[in-house]
RNA sequence: GGCGAUGUAGCUCAAUCGGUUAGAGCACCAUAUUCAUAAUGUGGGUGUUACUGGUUCGAGUCCAGUCAUCGCCA
């Protein structure tokens, strides 16, 4: 019975271009385990956009001088190109200014209220007078109250470490304004009473306590065991959605809380696209269904605290009863370090995703960055390692096994599967084993062990050279064709296994493998890049089209005497040159560069 | 400052409930092999399990403390 998967993948802010660190921590893990689940029949929703509020973006339009919808629609575009690329497979990435997300995250806004979660109260905020708005808080420079270093933040100081509120900074100043006198002004904003769920989030950590992390589920009852306090839900800009009240024309609603949302009203939109309307419901509104959160560490308490409180809140929404999904396990991801150092846009310490596109195969880059999934904590990026691991695993354990049989086979065998009559029991035996990893791999997979997964891919590889090694037929064909045949046949279908169980890690090169063993047809469906026209805005998006795809998590039945294509060489080999090169561009300015498919 | 996590071989990581001599891959050395992109196989491990102390017949694992790193919160 298939089952529903949804895969809600973490929303990028679209200040800046991706980079390996977003690829680790959620894009990567989210499409290796929806691709997982494609194969094995079950129905996948793999849902995410680009985040086109919040100050990030505010901050990187004023530093250019430009509007921050320019900004925004400068990266979503470089998104879905990036994406495309290296083969993350959203049925649909679209983004945040869309007018079904405005209008979805309105009513969640007016069904809360509606329903008593929310409330209103004053706030005392700095008001710069130049330019008539409340500034936030990364607008705003001080002396910290604490220490009294100089410049800190608005909301943080980066001398002390403390997070500060900005309004009882020491002469506080505008970044963009440093010589104006900035005023203490009162103003009022809504806030959601995250409490009332108290009860009811205890009670659902309770229900997933055997599957998830235990550092996500140790950190996320701590964090209700604290107290939940009300947050603000509105703010004072105007750049996002508005806030639907009257006389609320000058605010709109806080990123933070309307961005989660657009796992669901993504998902709406999906069913709108493909002219559908009602088919989100089977995610949203099956208690069979699983929704997985793929995030980074830094996101847990909005996806295991506030986003749940948020879903309980509206419950019922757009349907006739209640029941709407609630995470069933949120997976997230530690860091990416790069070269020891942590990630930092401002230093440009950073490894840019269309950047290394430019250079290396998108598996190479997907096999070591799953290698390295910083699952169970940070992880580091260093291009040694990458050298290292492309050459001499993906290569050289796998895209050699694959060159060297398809080749001999190809040579030796008239270009077809050779036939065989009984396979003897070393054949039997490892065939067995290969085979084993279906079910292995599968497993780990569905409990989002994707490092684990992929290490014992490559360790049945393994197992095939040292098969291949000890059996020889290169040598046998001499005086056993027979026997010769039958180890051939035996390899290929090993090969045509591993091929299967690396598909969702390596889908570019596993298609290659799939055709070369004579295979017609896409093992996966398609990403294109589709445009959305709705009554006032168009939009672009990223959608996965699986109407043609063929393949399956399923043991190969490879037939003696299929037609093989003419094998070359699967991976590039890297040379040694590379790790200096790359490691002369982090820290230094970077130019983006155009991206070409 | 509070909470949570991490620290194991040169590197990247394992080690189920506390149980044999702490294991894999990479790198390195030796060797076999020539089907394969010099790619593969086999053999080769003297580790202060960050540190200090404790519990136990027995601790990488449990407890207390210290140090370093990361995240969240204040």
């Amino acid at each position: 019975m298939p089952k529903h998967i949804h895969v809600s993948v973490a929303w990028p802010y679209a200040n800046g271009d991706l980079h390996v660190g977003h690829l680790a921590g959620a894009y990567l893990p989210a499409d290796i385990f929806a691709r997982y689940h494609r194969l094995a029949g079950n129905h996948v929703l793999m849902v995410s956009g680009s985040d086109s509020h919040g100050t990030p973006i505010s901050v990187e339009a004023d530093k250019r001088g430009v509007t921050a919808r320019s900004i925004f629609e400068h990266y979503h575009e470089r998104f879905l190109l990036t994406q495309q690329k290296i083969g993350i497979s959203y049925d649909l990435f679209t983004h945040t200014d869309t007018e079904n997300h405005h209008r979805i995250a309105q009513d969640i806004f007016l069904t809360l209220l509606e329903r008593g979660y929310l409330y209103k109260e004053r706030q005392t905020l700095l008001y710069s007078q130049i330019e008539q708005r409340f500034l936030p808080d990364r607008y705003i420079e001080g002396e910290c109250y604490i220490c009294h270093y100089p410049k800190a933040r608005g909301d943080q100081c980066d001398n002390c470490g403390s997070l500060l509120d900005a309004v009882k900074l020491i002469n506080p100043r505008s970044r963009n304004h440093p010589e104006e006198t900035l005023i203490v002004r009162e103003t009022e904003h809504y806030f959601f009473e995250l409490g009332k769920f108290t009860d009811a989030l205890l009670a659902y950590f309770d229900k997933h306590e055997s599957h998830w992390r235990p550092q996500v589920m140790r950190f996320s009852r701590n964090f209700v065991a604290e107290g939940l306090r009300g947050r603000p839900i509105t703010r004072d800009i105007d750049w996002g959605i508005p806030v639907p009240l009257e006389g609320w024309d000058e605010k709109r609603l806080y990123v933070w809380f309307e961005a989660v949302m657009g796992y669901f009203t993504a998902s709406l939109e999906w069913a709108n696209n493909i002219g559908q309307p009602d088919a989100w419901k089977a995610w949203w509104y099956n208690p069979e269904a699983e929704v997985y959160n793929f995030i980074g560490k830094d996101n847990v308490p909005f996806h295991t605290v506030i986003w749940p409180a948020e879903l309980m809140g509206i419950d019922g929404i757009y349907h006739d009863r209640k029941g709407i999904s609630l995470p069933y396990d949120v997976p997230a991801n530690e860091f990416m370090n790069i070269e020891g150092d942590k990630f930092s846009k401002s230093r440009n310490w950073a490894i840019w995703l269309p950047d290394i596109l430019t250079r290396y195969q998108p598996d190479a880059i997907r096999y070591y960055t799953a290698a390295m999934f910083p699952e169970t904590h940070d992880a580091d990026f260093d291009w040694e390692g990458f050298l290292n691991r492309v050459n001499s695993e993906l290569l050289g354990t796998w895209g050699n096994l694959v060159n060297r049989m398809l080749s001999f086979a190809y040579k030796r065998y008239e270009g077809k599967v050779p036939d065989y009559d009984a396979l003897t029991s070393a054949d039997e035996a490892l065939l067995t084993k290969i085979e084993g990893g279906l079910a292995t791999i599968g497993g780990l997979i569905e409990a989002v062990r994707l490092r684990d997964a992929l290490g014992t891919a490559m360790g049945l590889a393994r197992e095939v050279n040292a098969y291949l090694n000890n059996r020889a037929p290169w040598s046998v064909i001499k005086t056993d064709p027979a026997d010769a045949a039958r180890i051939v046949y035996t390899t290929l279908r090993a090969i045509d296994n591993l091929k299967t169980m690396l598909a969702p890690f390596l889908p570019f090169t596993s298609q290659r493998v799939h055709e070369y063993l004579g295979y017609d047809g896409q093992m996966f469906g398609e990403l294109r890049i589709e445009e959305y026209a709705e009554s006032s805005r168009t939009h672009k998006a990223l959608v996965y089209d699986g109407t043609n795809a063929v393949g399956k998590w399923a043991l190969s039945a490879l037939q003696p005497g299929q037609a093989l294509r003419e094998p070359k060489a699967l991976i590039v080999k890297l040379e040694p040159e590379i790790v200096e090169r790359e490691r002369s561009f982090l820290g230094q300015p970077r130019v983006e560069g155009e991206i070409v498919l």
